[in-house]
DNA sequence: TGGTAGAGGCTTTTT
DNA sequence: GCCTCTACCA
């Protein structure tokens, strides 16, 4: 890719001073122009790297950058500021924080600690009125205020009706609980330095100053509280560089405006704008089925993409029956590229919703392509991990009361519900932390609480102790022991191995981010762990084919591309059907979907699928229909209309004859057999991996074909029968 | 207090 | 279909 750059790229980099915006479309080489233009600043105007400072949108992104610049230019990324949004924000907080009252060690909760606070709040309301919505739903309530700047009294004064002045309430309360915990939730990670910057303008003048050059990547993915937090580090030099593409543009949901995008110009006059047009990446047949359907959108300030790669093939249809005969095929895509030299690392299956990656992992574990699937139930949210991180960062911060909720009965120790509701009522009153009322409350209790708590308390200093000058795996490790989680788990799960394997893994992230660090602490290292997404660790350098989200394939480009599931429904998605705005969300989501790839472009739908346990039929997503016959293969089954009163069954119904011409066949006889031939042999003494239960070791089988049944002695304990054909079990090699 | 079983809610997308 | 919460019993 050494290309030389475009006239357009060339202005982009070269327009230093003054806000620029460039209207990137997908696969103008975006990351090469932000990457050319921090060279080009560094290397031709003798900007100094810790003058520069890059938001990118994942920490993947940000890595990515800085390896790219090394390669060039070994060491310009030393002093050289590239983060995600989060983590400058964390940075400056860091070093910042205490002059807005936020003690240095402060715990950073994620989505699944702020919910677990919401529904503390909840628990203490006397009545709550009924109908308020899941606490996690509340919590994105309060989450879209933060990131739209509202305070709890600004929500409180702007709620449409009853319900929403409670949440306000709610999210009042929920501030407050942060306080107490010393604990920030992603938002703050920016709200904050922007409260920060308002309360000490000197402080922005300060980091405004420094700051000469301000690069911003996926600038339509910004909302209003990133755009404050831009706008006060870009104030002093106003050498704002903004690169983004409207059509790209899916994350509205969580607050982002594209109207910083579309009204750029009026907030910065004098701004230079470039436009890259001229595609690198896809086929001219690719380009064109996803400028047709974007063409679709009213709200752009629209562009044409073209490319000199050539014509390439046409966009694959795969029609299937229900969503396992579409894992099926597209497995048999996936092996079909495979055959044609196309590497699995080459490959990705994009889909909409994370719970569509059951039905293809299903299948995919069956067959011989390696994968891995990024998002679904992260790392991170297992409920072990989370865990063993809650000892953690209850150690590295002890007003943490959620963390402290979560362990105190983990392993179990006799201190339950009714021994933890008095002493945090205690502690409410008290106002002070729960470990507080831990120490000095206990003497209200009977005599054998008074016994557990004193227990608890002396596990709890045994660990502090270690946690004080031991580097982070050493204090996952005494955590691990001390309270004998392993065996919890042993006695507790049938899938204890599983379990444990995670735990280990904590221990081994705690050692792979010790590697060549000075600050090797338990905080140190939660920090890090706070802010990784799983699309960081997104491994290309196994040849895997990944599965993930079209939200995760942001910014990413595959050979050949999968798109599963287009039905109405779900592309665009049921929640988004109400309004012409977020429909037209839904097609850029499916547009980002399509110019991920370079050459082979697969589209699939289903005519069934099982949603919640509910088989519903489903139609091809409106969006196909946007796309020009002659750029795909085959044709597309018209939406079913919905006059007649017989639809209804015909839905519901896997009817064989109603697939078209174009219709994927089911897998010819041979592949079934190389299919099937895996999970029918079954010896004695044979190891196995079974889905819910892990490893294990075949006692005994009997019966044959559909009958064959097999006795399992799993490592985790128990001993189960299955029936070979349907349990989700396979031999490990 | 803790274990179990049944009911109910949930799934859009994520830093 | 799966996970979490709640109610009830040991």
């Amino acid at each position: 890719m050494a290309f030389p750059l475009n006239d357009r790229q060339l202005e982009a980099v070269r327009a230093t001073e003054g806000p620029v915006l460039v209207i990137a479309g997908a696969g103008s080489g975006k990351t090469r122009v932000l990457t050319e233009r921090i060279a080009h600043l560094v290397v031709e105007r003798g900007v100094r790297p810790h003058e520069i400072l890059a938001f990118t949108f994942t920490n993947r992104a940000a890595r990515e950058m800085k390896e790219r610049l090394e390669k060039n230019n070994p060491g310009i990324t030393d002093r050289l500021w590239v983060g995600t949004f989060h983590a400058t924000g964390v940075r400056i907080l860091r070093s910042e924080g205490e002059r807005i009252g936020i003690q240095r060690r402060f715990s950073i909760y994620d989505a699944d600690d702020s919910a677990d606070l919401v529904k503390e709040i909840l628990s203490k309301q006397v009545v709550m009125g009924g109908m308020m919505g899941s606490p996690s739903a509340m919590r994105d309530r309060i989450s879209r205020w933060k990131n739209d700047l509202m305070t709890p009294e600004m929500a409180a004064e702007g709620a449409s009706d009853n319900i929403e002045r409670k949440v306000a309430a709610v999210y009042r309360e929920y501030e407050r609980g942060l306080r107490r915990a010393n604990a920030l939730d992603f938002d703050d990670l920016i709200a904050k330095v922007v409260e920060l910057f308002s309360v000490h303008p000197e402080v922005k003048e300060r980091y405004a100053r420094r700051f000469r050059y301000v690069l911003v990547d996926e600038f339509q993915d910004t909302n209003p509280i990133q755009m404050a937090l831009i706008d006060a580090l870009a104030s002093h030099h106003r050498n704002l560089f903004a690169v983004g593409d409207d059509d790209q543009s899916i994350y509205s949901w969580r607050g982002a405006r594209v109207d910083h995008i579309l009204n750029f110009e009026e907030l910065y006059p004098g701004t230079k704008v470039v436009r890259l047009e001229q595609n690198y990446r896809s086929t001219q047949t690719i380009l064109d089925a996803a400028n047709h359907v974007i063409a679709h959108n009213k709200g752009r300030k629209g562009k044409n993409l073209w490319t000199d790669l050539g014509k390439g093939e046409k966009a694959g249809l795969l029609v299937s029956m229900d969503e396992e005969t579409e894992a099926i095929n597209v497995l048999d895509a996936v092996k079909s590229l495979v055959a044609d030299g196309y590497s699995p690392r080459e490959i990705a299956v994009l889909y909409r919703t994370n719970a569509q990656s059951r039905a293809l992992e299903d299948v995919f574990k069956l067959g011989s392509v390696p994968y891995q699937i990024i998002g679904g139930v992260r790392f991170y949210e297992r409920m072990e991990v989370r865990d063993i991180l809650a000892y953690c960062k209850f150690l590295a911060n002890p007003a943490d009361d959620v963390s402290l909720k979560r362990i105190v009965n983990v392993p179990p120790r006799g201190l339950g519900k009714s021994t933890y509701e008095s002493l945090s009522s205690m502690a409410r009153s008290n106002d002070t932390t729960v470990l507080e009322a831990l120490r000095t409350g206990a003497h209200f209790l009977a005599t054998a609480q008074k016994k557990r708590v004193g227990a608890f308390l002396e596990l709890v200093s045994k660990l502090r102790e270690i946690a004080k000058d031991s580097p982070a795996p050493r204090v996952v490790e005494a955590i691990i022991a001390e309270t004998g989680y392993k065996e919890f788990l042993r006695q507790n799960y049938p899938d204890a191995d599983a379990r444990i394997e995670n735990v280990d893994e904590v221990v081994a992230a705690a050692e792979a981010y010790t590697q060549g660090r000075d600050d090797a602490s338990l905080a140190a290292f939660l920090e890090e762990i706070a802010l990784v997404a799983d699309v960081d660790s997104l491994d290309d350098i196994k040849g895997q084919v990944t599965l993930m989200t079209l939200h995760n394939a942001k910014g990413l480009e595959y050979d050949c591309v999968i798109i599963a599931g287009l039905e109405d429904g779900l592309v665009p998605h049921y929640n988004s059907l109400d309004t012409i705005e977020e429909l037209e969300e839904e097609r850029r989501l499916f547009y980002v979907g399509m110019t991920r790839a370079r050459k082979r472009l697969f589209l699939s739908y289903a005519n069934m699928r099982r949603r919640m346990g509910v088989i519903e039929g489903g139609s091809p997503s409106r969006f196909l229909a946007e796309i020009p016959d002659e750029c795909v293969d085959g044709a597309v089954d018209s939406p079913r209309s919905g006059e007649g009163a017989g639809d209804f069954d015909e839905l519901r119904l896997p009817f064989p004859g109603r697939r078209g011409p174009l219709q994927r066949r089911e897998p010819s006889p041979t592949e079934y057999e190389d299919y099937s031939q895996e999970e029918a042999s079954y010896a004695v003494g044979m190891r196995i991996f079974h889905n819910d239960f892990g490893r294990g070791i075949v006692r005994k089988v009997e019966g044959s074909g559909e009958n064959l049944r097999v006795t399992v002695i799993f490592d985790g304990g128990g001993e189960r029968k299955f029936l070979a054909h349907y349990a989700p079990m396979r031999p490990l090699v």
